[in-house]
DNA sequence: CGGGGCTTGTGAAAAAGTTCACAAGCCCCG
DNA sequence: CGGGGCTTGTGAACTTTTTCACAAGCCCCG
């Protein structure tokens, strides 16, 4: 009556992070003209075991050689690939406040591929400026243009109170995914994929730590 | 020989996440004048389940009543004082320049106890010019302005180059928390407690989600 | 004042994630 | 061309985290 022991072939949150830091470590040795490295020499570098390492790579094939490592410029492509990072990713800004104009400023996304095509805000003094480039548009043109760019990821950087809103029409517009740095949780379709930043949060991670070292 | 079964009482990292979440759903509820919530109530404005919920709190005691929840005048209290929000917690900022202004600017961390009481750059034009108040110091008076002024936590928002070197000189002057924001890992002693924002990351895990939806 | 309807707190079971440990494999050197 | 020294890839053991399930407890109503 079970369904068999289940086929859950899928990466964990905790290693898609790693892998993030797979990829910088490799970006570095790359840079580094490092050729070749271990699961230990990576493990070092991100902060992990190596054993973590190779079963993170080992859920997308093998791409090391036995008693060599793996080859530093294959792996650096093979986990791009695996991040999705082997393209061009369409991003628009919502909210030219403060925090998405430093992050618009931000040279390493485009780097990445994530490359920011349109920004928003409904405050008249701010629309019609230039970001590096780019006219800030209105709110009312969001639906037409994240369809004409072909836009799919929005990163909402409007106050809290208007982040739902916003979040509904980016998906309604064709939006699939949405890094939120408001402090609301978003009501959306379970096939948008949400991504939430919280700064706050972070802090108060480091005054829990710092407070229970106090009192135990 | 093994140590008997372990008595390993401590809060995961994902149960200190889950408390912020509550305690930003106590925050509204407060606002609503809401004064009593289910552990049901909680888990879906925190996205989560209630048995989830009451094991989360049931690590620090037990906070409801059987058969009517949780007060939420109490239990927000509660939730404050076990992330360590019931002090003061003196910050300091170093790397005044697009991200590091705009925290700086943001009310919500004030809010929560998270004082700024030194910002340090090590850029001329920088130094001398005020942020709503405070003046932006040289990094030379870092160590000075620290110890003074009793900083614990450190955010680090300078180049991933020189993030290392501030890390350690925070450290030697006495903070105890790092907030990094710079790509690098930082290696410091273990008694610190480092906290990584990195946004490439989130950034990351939505192409991650959005590429393997594509090829299944 | 006792029963019914809810909701907590918590062991026990299940699932998920990490570490271990080792056979298989590769390269180099003699 | 075969042996030694390393390092991967991976089941299996172990640990941690989540989910389940239910007794205990509280309040209200009749
Ligand atoms: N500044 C920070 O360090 C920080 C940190 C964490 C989270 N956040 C969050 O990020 C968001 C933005 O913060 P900020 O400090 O940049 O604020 P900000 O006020 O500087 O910027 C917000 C921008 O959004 C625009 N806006 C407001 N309503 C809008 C709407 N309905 N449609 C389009 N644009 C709209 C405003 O005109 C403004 O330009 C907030 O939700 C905040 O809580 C900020
Ligand atoms: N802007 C973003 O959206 C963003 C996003 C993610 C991460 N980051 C990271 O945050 C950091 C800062 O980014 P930014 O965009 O604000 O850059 P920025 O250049 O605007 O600001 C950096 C500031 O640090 C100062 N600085 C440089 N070296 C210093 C030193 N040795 N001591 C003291 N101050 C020094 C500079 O004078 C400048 O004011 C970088 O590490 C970046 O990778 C930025």
């Amino acid at each position: 009556m079970t369904p068999p022991p289940a086929p859950p072939r899928r990466a964990s949150p905790s290693t898609v992070r790693r892998l993030s830091l797979y990829l910088r470590a490799l970006d570095t040795l790359a840079a580094e003209g490092v050729g070749t490295v271990s699961s230990q020499g990576l493990a070092e570098r991100s902060g992990t075991t190596p054993a973590q390492v190779r079963k993170d790579l080992s859920l997308f094939g093998s791409f090391g050689r036995r008693g060599m490592g793996y080859e530093v410029p294959d792996l650096l492509h093979r986990v791009r690939a695996i991040l999705g990072l082997d393209r061009r990713w369409p991003v628009a800004l919502v909210g030219a406040g403060r925090i998405g104009s430093a992050l618009f400023a931000y040279p390493l996304f485009r780097e990445r591929g994530f490359e920011i095509r349109a920004v928003f805000d409904n405050d008249p003094a701010k629309i019609g400026s230039c970001r590096e480039g780019l006219e800030v548009r209105p709110v009312t043109e969001l639906p037409c243009l994240i369809r004409e760019r072909g836009i799919e990821i929005g990163i909402i950087t409007v106050p809290a109170h208007a982040a739902q809103a916003i979040a509904t029409v980016l998906v309604e517009s064709g939006v699939r995914g949405i890094l939120n740095f408001a402090p609301t949780r978003l009501h959306l379709p379970p096939e948008i994929e949400v991504n939430e930043v919280s700064l706050s949060m972070e802090l108060e991670a480091l005054s829990f730590a710092l407070a229970a070292r106090e009192r135990p």
